[in-house]
DNA sequence: GTGAAAGCGCTAACAA
DNA sequence: TTGTTAGCGCTTTCAC
């Protein structure tokens, strides 16, 4: 494998005109091609490491992922969309992702700075505790540029993409309204995730908006696990069963399902259940879990696309984008002998 | 922040000890000290793009990845598990993971080398195709180090990293013709994958081990999707239901179980279903699918292990480990009424 | 055990 | 548009 020295001499130019034809710099087109081909047949390719550390950039958007034990935040979906939107958007500009993870005690972010092993990052699974909230307030006194996925610390003024959690569950609840329902109960995720709490507020809207009433015991907590919908089940159970139940995620719901057949109890027969995700689980219950799909795709190539405009222009602008969600049909929150869209 | 020759001078050594402090070379005990105290007070941390152009490397095991659509070959688990054990090994050698999604079409995977992005490759999703073959022999030949995970390519001498899938083939049929069940079909994935082979010779191995014939309807061609799974269910109700189906993975084995139950046949009372690698949905469906669960964390550890070995050491000798799965028993092979026990 | 200095392969600024 | 050259912040080698 050459180098640009080889390049250069093969093409009859100076080695800094090899660089910029392959940085875009202006070069005559008959000496561009003439490098290329020289390049080409030399096999060469600009050393990416120097090139980064000559900008004196490290090139890479860091990702914090949540380190074992089981990342149960996130669905498979969620991953590949997401780091597939970060992935189309951050390829274009030449940057690369380099993947952290991290275990909840391991929050020092600004070493990644520091040691220039990142230009940006974009932090999964982040919650909205006091520890979590001093780290990254820390980073943003720095101008150290970061982003949030889906995870409000309001009135923080950090970079957020998230989905419209809010309008995802008063859609859903409306829905469940609009047929009819009219005792609708809610299973909630950890307030230290504000899509949890964002979900809950939608839901409250579409109550209220109803005029519908919202008993204390139509309001249950669970963690997000399947295991706290089978249990939110049971509870609903032993508490007398409302016509439907609104759970903050698929997992929740997915267990809320099999919490109720287990006593004989059939979603979308006996009570209406709707998750939040659009997961691949919500297709694989039976019956089918109606849902909310979130944009994740979308979401990982905007936040991508405003970190890199912020390190480009070096303005720390906070940007807060929320993207819209929609509505997934199936069902699980069809009544008896009604006729259903499918989405 | 300061740099390097601040710390130099607050501490009164040379650049060069410094140097030596953060890099582990011989420096006496109150020097490191003397270094450490000024680093730390300067808020210093060695620039990390600067030590690995230094050293000729680029410090990245890069991570290849199927670009979208959709990723339906992995399931949760398979991601954060994997990508856990890569960045737990990968960690206690200073390196870093570099996510790179790639399209089918985009297979030069010499140029991440040539261009100095990665040191080392762990091919994901990867298919035994021709093209695919070659892209890999050439990148072999050049002495570039990467590992398959979960791929085989019979004589190649890549590196690999698999689950005993003909171990897991077996353990599952095995435990369905334990059951009494005589007639087992076999619902097969894409023979592009050695994973669906060797989980087809396992399921061949059980069978003729104890005598059972294999009639031509039993082997049955999916695609590892659910959606496969689906129409093998009817396609079996149509040609009469065996004793039971051991389904290739658990996306199909869903599948089958959802197709079964839409023409009333209930798998666990009318058919024993069993799947493969312990997929979140194979909880979440209904009933429980029993399965073979794979150690893709331990899997992980290993590639990147390995890998790093390779790279220090500057041999190329082909490793080749095979990791051992386990039999996860759920309701789905239960027979009506029968006592089972629970993994 | 420590210091001095060359060099890694680029970019960027300046000169031509 | 092109060539020249001084860094970028480390590692490494060679003295001492």
């Amino acid at each position: 494998m050459a180098n640009r020295s080889d390049v250069a001499k093969w093409a009859g130019v100076s080695e800094a005109t090899v660089s910029r034809v392959f940085s875009g710099g202006a070069v005559k087109e008959a000496t561009k091609r003439k490098v290329l081909a020289a390049a080409e047949k030399l096999d060469y390719l600009p050393n990416a490491v120097a090139q980064n550390f000559a900008k004196g950039r490290s090139g890479h958007i860091g990702i914090i992922l949540p380190y074992l034990p089981k990342v149960r935040l996130f669905s498979v979906d969620y991953f590949s969309e997401l780091l597939s939107g970060l992935g189309e958007a951050v390829r274009e500009e030449g940057y690369d992702l380099l993947l952290l993870l991290r275990s909840p005690e391991e929050q020092d972010y600004s070493e990644l700075f520091r040691a220039r092993k990142v230009d940006a990052l974009v932090i999964l699974g982040a919650k909205d505790t006091p520890e979590q909230k001093s780290t990254l307030d820390a980073l943003k006194k720095e101008g150290l540029p970061f982003c949030l996925i889906d995870q409000q610390f309001t009135g923080s003024g950090f970079n957020e993409i998230i989905a419209d959690n809010t309008a995802g569950g008063y859609m859903a609840t409306q829905h469940l309204i609009a047929r009819g329902y009219r005792s609708i109960a809610f299973l909630g995720g950890p307030a230290t995730y504000s899509n949890a709490r964002d979900r809950l507020r939608g839901y409250k809207l579409a109550m209220e908006e109803a005029g519908l009433p919202i008993r204390d015991q139509d309001l249950l907590q669970g963690n997000f696990s399947r295991k706290s919908g089978y249990e939110a089940a049971l509870k609903l159970i032993r508490q007398g069963l409302p016509d439907a139940v609104f759970a903050a995620n698929d997992r929740m719901g997915v267990g809320l399902i099999q919490g109720f057949k287990e006593s004989g109890r059939l979603a979308g027969r006996d009570i209406a259940v709707i998750g939040f995700d659009n997961t691949d689980a919500s297709k694989m219950c039976d019956p089918a879990l109606s849902t909310v799909d979130v944009p994740y795709f979308e979401m990982g190539k905007v936040a991508a696309k405003r970190l890199l405009q912020q390190i480009f222009s070096g303005d720390r602008l906070p940007f807060h984008e929320r993207l819209p969600v929609q509505l997934v049909v199936r069902h699980s929150c069809a009544r008896a002998g009604e006729g259903i869209i499918l989405g």
